[in-house]
RNA sequence: GCGCCUGUAGCUCAGCGGAAGAGCAUCGGACUUCUAAUCCGACGGUCGGGGGUUCGAAUCCCUCCAGGCGCACCA
């Protein structure tokens, strides 16, 4: 692992404190470029004074070629204000890999997302699935994992029949079958020849892709199904009144579940998840992550239960809930089932406020946050949507780079910088520490909201100095190109284009 | 009843042990420009209530209140 500026400088304080140094930026500018909380954290142990401490730190610190000035604040607090030669040489180093690669070990992780049944097209809620298990996804890639992602669909259950059923009735004029499917959708599909559900994975598969998700494996429940039979003897299971029952309970879950149908002799789909995990794990994948929506957070223990009643350490097993999409139409909440075909649709999204505006839009909120979505006023939204101020700093500096008379160079910096050249710099230096901790805490949308800061420093350092015919035209090109190798990582990561015209 | 998640500016949300933030809305300014989809300023908060832990709590613990989602021989 490549170690940037900023850890560099975390590790060379470190030392001289004697203790890890977690380097954090102040809000207020008053503060300096950085500040720690070294002195406060190991006075107890060290039995003297934080200020004392912090104060002896100070004194020593100064000596590092990167600080150029150490103040003790409050009860202990380091504040620190760099060198001019520190932050243009960690312009240097920002390229178009910058912040990526920090993983260690890299593992074989798989993602599976989305993985909605095949029976309509892709709702707003499973794109909130697909948004951000694939920028979870891409964050692992970005890490240096080996990621793979997954699409699980069934193509054998009560459900599916019904759909089938549904389409063939329409096909014939007739109503649909009692509990049927009654969408719109219906009709398009019954209009096409063949299998609905073969028409219907069709057309999924081309939402998905269009939402620029890449599936690298899809599979199929019947697939999986298969191999109960072989799996159910290995298993800790026993017989009630004719049902045969899982022992989760002793492996974590909360009550047994179970696994074969005592009416017909059966399969539950309990069955299928016990055979999916050891198909998972099996195939080698030292993680296998689920995204699930909270409807279904009833799983996490199951799932693990699973893992560890076939032996493998359930710690393998990662589960990713996010809170639900809920549908508001002029006020009143609708229910969003598929069957009813009371939901919104992903292409209905899209059709309104675009892709990246989409994708950003479900990415953007912690997954812990349920989102309401009122088509109706998401066009009207859609014009102050931040993705726009984003990627039209991206455009700019794209027409930048266009009209550039000279070449970027990091080192024919100016003896002294400008605040703004600093401040947009210093942001970007900001960007590894972002990326690493959105990707372990799973959190995306710590993307989004970087990158508005980001476009904001750049938005304000373009409005008051120029950069084509300035003095310092090969430095602030420089910059230009670092902040739109950030930029463009940052919408990258979240799967949404970074123009370089608007 | 039990479990998970959430209550922060008028609205939508970020921050999740260290020195209260953003966008939108409202009001007032800046275009002979490398793109005004931009910039500058103002307004705005007992961080749901109460207790506790800590040098320090929006952040951790307990409790109460309010809301969302679960708790099937459905998937």
């Amino acid at each position: 692992m490549r170690a940037n500026a900023v850890e560099r400088l975390a590790a060379q304080i470190g030392e001289i404190a004697g203790a890890e140094v977690e380097l954090e930026r102040p809000n207020d500018p008053a503060h300096g470029d950085y500040a720690t909380n070294v002195a406060l954290r190991t006075a107890p142990v060290q039995r003297r004074s934080p200020r004392e401490l912090a104060e002896e730190l100070a004194r020593r610190v100064v000596d590092l070629p990167a600080v150029e000035r150490a103040e003790v604040a409050g009860p202990g607090f380091l504040n620190l204000w760099l060198t001019r030669d520190w932050v243009v040489d960690a312009l240097g180093e920002i390229d178009a890999d910058y912040g990526g690669g920090f993983s260690e070990p890299h593992q074989r992780i798989q993602v599976e997302l989305v993985s909605a049944n095949p029976t309509g097209p892709v709702t707003v809620g499973s794109a909130r699935n697909g948004a951000y298990g694939d920028s979870v996804a891409r964050l692992l890639k970005f890490a240096g994992h080996a990621v793979e992602e997954e699409y699980y669909f069934n193509d054998s259950g009560r459900q599916v029949e019904l759909f089938r059923e549904s389409v063939e009735a329409r096909r014939r004029g007739e109503p649909p079958p009692e509990g049927g499917y009654v969408g719109e959708y219906l009709e398009e599909i019954a209009r096409q020849p063949g299998d609905p559900v073969d028409a219907m994975l069709e057309e999924i598969r081309r939402e998905v892709a269009e939402f620029r998700i890449s599936i690298d494996t899809w599979r199929r429940q019947a697939e999986i199904e298969a191999e109960v039979a072989a799996l159910l003897p290995k298993l800790d299971t026993y017989e009630s009144e004719g049902t045969v029952w899982a022992r989760t309970s002793e492996y974590g879950d909360d009550k047994d579940r179970p696994l074969v149908r005592s009416s017909d002799r059966s399969y539950l789909y309990f069955a299928a998840d016990v055979a999916y995990v050891r198909d998972k794990l099996e195939r080698g994948f030292d993680r296998a992550v689920y995204v699930l929506g909270a409807d279904h957070h009833g799983y996490v223990a199951r799932l693990k239960a699973a893992a560890a009643m076939l032996g493998y350490d359930p710690e393998r097993i990662e589960v990713l809930i996010y809170q639900l999409v809920h549908i508001v139409e002029r006020g009143e909440a609708r229910k969003g089932s598929k069957r009813r075909g009371d939901v919104v649709f992903l292409r209905e999204l899209i059709e309104e406020i675009g892709i990246d505006a989409a994708r950003w839009y479900l990415v953007s909120r912690g997954a812990d946050q349920p989102i309401d979505i009122d088509v109706d006023l998401a066009r009207e939204q859609t014009q102050k949507n931040p993705v726009y101020y984003v990627q039209y700093a991206h455009a700019r500096i794209a027409g930048i780079l266009r009209n550039a008379e000279k070449k970027p160079d990091a080192a024919a910096a100016p003896a002294v910088l400008d605040p703004l050249e600093r401040d947009l710099l210093k942001r970007l230096t900001d960007f590894p520490t972002i990326v690493l901790e959105a990707t372990e805490r799973r959190a995306p949308h710590a993307l989004p909201i970087f990158a508005i800061r980001v476009a904001d420093d750049f938005h304000r350092f373009y409005h008051d100095l120029r950069v084509v015919g300035s003095d310092a035209e090969e430095f602030r090109l420089a910059l230009c190109r670092a902040t739109q190798h950030v930029i463009a990582r940052c919408l990258d990561l979240i799967g949404v284009e970074a123009p370089e015209r608007m």
